[in-house]
RNA sequence: GCCGAGAUGACAGAGUGGCUAAUGUGACCGCCUGCAGAGCGGUUUUCCGGGAGUUCGAAUCUCUCUCUCGGCACCA
């Protein structure tokens, strides 16, 4: 039974979907008014590996995850780049793309934007003030009455409303229009200079929240199964999601399922500016392969802060290509296998190990403790490999067991670098082999000097070479 | 002030009542090898923040103390 961690419960819970097996999942997507750092790496790896494994164990699941393109951020960056606020968004909203295409991140069935929704945007204002539960002032702004339903603030974030009015963020802007200080904006009028929507308010623009109320109704469902974020969006735009959609629909909870991830810290600290030490995706993906970074990622629970430095980076490669050293050992076993039914305990050991896999993941998708039982698989088949002879088929079906594994996970794809003839300056497998056969040759007349040298030579040009009992292997590496 | 997360070996990090606690990285030793790599075996490693309690039995439950980190209207 698959258990998840709800954050509106703070408990975990039986996973059971409102519809059969049909799961509707949204996930927040960015704001995209600059590259992409690492916190949003964290985030979309750790929900596609949550997507991935419902779709293991056989739900039928609808990802949805919004861009959202327009937004005061955007406008702010535009004016201060000079470029247009439109053309802004759509180059970091490739740039994402791209970010999450290295990354392995699948993508979602639907991925809205906002600035191509704005008349549903405006029908749910509209709506909203016709139920009651917002208003518009004199200035074009419409904001959420959360006054009139003052019992509800702090359902998802457990906060009092008291404790909310003296947070330390709570700021009462002069300018400010709103009746109570908690409500929050869902149409915000904007200057001539700015870009702006007709609205029957005026020109504007929708607030921060509105549009993943409205996404997610319109490409899930009025009722979702899981919505997801990271930690720092519980409050105020998750809960203010809630309070939106229920007051549109009536329908009570808006999202069965409210699942978040942690921090990413760098160097144990909170990434940020005016610390200096705030990364992009791209600055990583420049320096470490992205199998390396989604391993990193993937090798922590998805609710835990992971912190981030070059060293765990560098240590998270070194565990991901143990994984990698096996699976090519056994690629290396079953070309040379028997095709013979030697079993050699292998699929007893394969049942093991996939119920092992299932256990950890369904415990609140503890990617972790699955990796850790791949390590002790993965032991356990070197040592059969080294010690015995087991036959192709069985050999097979280890490997079938990696990339099951991997459709989940997504760590064992292989790095384009590691694989790419042009990164290994261009060297023919051809010319590889002959300068292999040149030293097989000075190894016969046991010319060692001259062996190692036509091995160091091929080193550098990221070409490892192995001697094993069968003879050579060589396998390219960035 | 309010809310939350956490403290497990050198480091990272599983583990929520019962074999002296998974796994990875590092270091060292051994096997294998001409050497190296990969792999295997072993050592580092009785390591659960302090104290009190419950229990036949606690890293795990209760209380308490100390410390760390994060959120609180920009945020993944």
């Amino acid at each position: 039974m698959l258990r998840v961690y709800n954050t509106l419960t703070r408990e975990n819970e039986d996973f059971v979907p409102l519809n059969g097996k049909i799961v509707n999942m949204y996930v927040c997507g960015p704001t995209v008014y600059d590259h992409c750092h690492l916190g949003h790496a964290r985030s979309y790896v750790s929900f596609d590996v949550i997507r991935r494994y419902l779709i293991y164990r056989g739900y039928d699941v609808n990802y949805v995850s919004n861009i959202t393109d327009v937004d005061d951020k955007v406008i702010d960056r535009a004016k201060e780049s000079g470029e247009d606020a439109f053309e802004l968004s759509r180059k970091f909203t490739a740039s994402f793309e791209e970010d999450m295409k290295a990354l392995g991140v699948m993508e979602p069935d639907t991925r809205p934007k906002v600035t191509e929704h704005i008349e549903d945007i405006i029908d749910t204002v509209a709506r909203l003030i016709k139920n009651g539960a917002a208003y518009a002032t004199q200035k074009g702004n419409v904001y959420y009455d959360l006054e009139r339903s003052a019992d509800r603030i702090g359902i998802l974030s457990h906060q009092t409303v008291e404790g909310l009015m003296e947070g330390s963020g709570c700021r009462i802007d002069v300018e400010d229009d709103k009746r109570y200080q908690l409500d929050f904006v869902l149409w915000k009028s904007s200057p001539d200079n700015e870009p702006g929507w007709d609205s029957p308010w005026g020109r504007g623009r929708p607030g921060w929240h509105i549009e993943c109320s409205v996404m997610s109704m319109k490409y899930c469902s009025q009722q979702l199964d899981i919505h997801g974020g990271g930690m720092d969006l519980i409050f105020p735009h998750h809960e203010a999601e809630i309070h939106q959609s229920e007051s549109c629909t009536g329908i009570h909870p808006f999202s069965k399922y409210w699942i978040h991830n942690g921090f990413l810290t760098i160097d144990k600290e909170k990434m940020s500016k005016s610390l200096g030490n705030f990364f992009t995706i791209k600055e990583v993906l420049a320096k470490f392969p992205p199998g390396t970074i989604r391993f990193f990622i993937v090798y922590t629970h998805y609710r835990s802060t992971i912190d981030f430095s070059e060293d765990a980076l560098v240590e998270a490669g070194r565990a991901r290509k143990r994984l990698l050293n096996t699976i090519s050992n056994v690629k290396h076993s079953v070309s040379e296998a028997p095709d013979n039914n030697n079993d050699c305990g292998l699929s007893e050991l394969i049942d093991e190990s996939r119920s092992a896999f299932i256990d950890a993941m369904d415990d609140d998708f503890n990617t972790r403790k699955a990796i850790g039982e791949l390590f002790v698989f993965s032991r356990k088949i070197n040592s059969i490999i080294a010690n015995e002879k087991p036959g192709r088929p069985s050999l097979e079906k280890v490997l079938d067991l990696y990339s099951e594994i991997n459709e989940v996970l997504g760590i064992f794809e292989d790095d384009d670098k590691a694989n790419s003839e042009e990164l290994s300056n261009g060297i023919s497998d051809e010319k590889i082999n002959e300068l292999i056969e040149l030293r097989d040759k000075a190894r016969a007349e046991k010319d060692w000097a001259k062996a190692d040298s036509i091995r160091d030579e091929l080193k550098e040009k990221g070409i490892i070479i192995e001697d094993g009992k069968e003879g050579v292997r060589w396998r390219r590496e960035n």
